[in-house]
DNA sequence: ACAATGCATCAAGATTCATTGATCATTCAA
DNA sequence: TTGAATGATCAATGAATCTTGATGCATTGT
């Protein structure tokens, strides 16, 4: 089981970073139905270009998305496996089984 | 099953935010063992008590953790049905199976 | 009643992040 | 080869965030 802390912390932290604004949700749900060029991401979501590319840029690296450059375009999609990394982030939040603990000596 | 964009696509982002520093997934990692009061944190986190009651803030106001207040102490515990809303939450970034679509028209 | 402890909150400064417009590189079509 | 289209990147500005130290407020023990 991952742990929150420990030596990726930052790694994780980067992760939930990128998925920490609304723009970058639109974009993921954009992408949950297929891969995409960002011209018509610039489409759909009615955003600057230079805007996206820098919001895609943040989750390209946190890892969470990757390009195909095919001729002209340039094609995005998520990368499902880092997805599944996530899932298995937020579930070790689950509180594990309450142990008897000593009291606070504060 | 819950879309990242829509009607809260704020909320969703501002979990996302809470979870995108690393102390504050320090604070989580403690309490994911039984609620603590905020002097044992500042105990087992090593740090300032100022920084560590505004990072539990963050967390409380997104809704990932409650507090307790009990006499001189308040103690704080991770909010299991956030954390489960969390889990759908990154479960609908899954990719849902590719349909065929419409060529670029950009 | 007084002092001490636990914790929140505020103000100030530093750092990080997001937005916008401009520019540059690459690819394709005419 | 010239020009248009796609998309990255940079610089500048503004906004949000984090840190630190100080202050204030309850609660508890003496």
């Amino acid at each position: 089981m991952p742990t929150l802390s420990g030596k990726n912390r930052a790694k994780t932290a980067e992760l939930f970073h990128a998925l920490a604004d609304e723009t970058r949700l639109d974009i993921l749900d954009q992408l949950k139905e297929g891969e995409r060029c960002v011209c018509e991401l610039t489409d759909a979501l009615q955003t600057g270009q230079s805007r996206l590319s820098f919001h895609l840029k943040v989750l390209k690296d946190a890892g969470l998305i990757h390009d195909r450059p095919e001729g002209r375009w340039i094609y995005y999609a998520i990368n499902s496996d880092v997805v599944e990394e996530l899932e298995d982030l937020v579930a070790s939040l689950k509180t594990v089984k309450k142990t008897v603990r000593p009291s606070p000596r504060c």
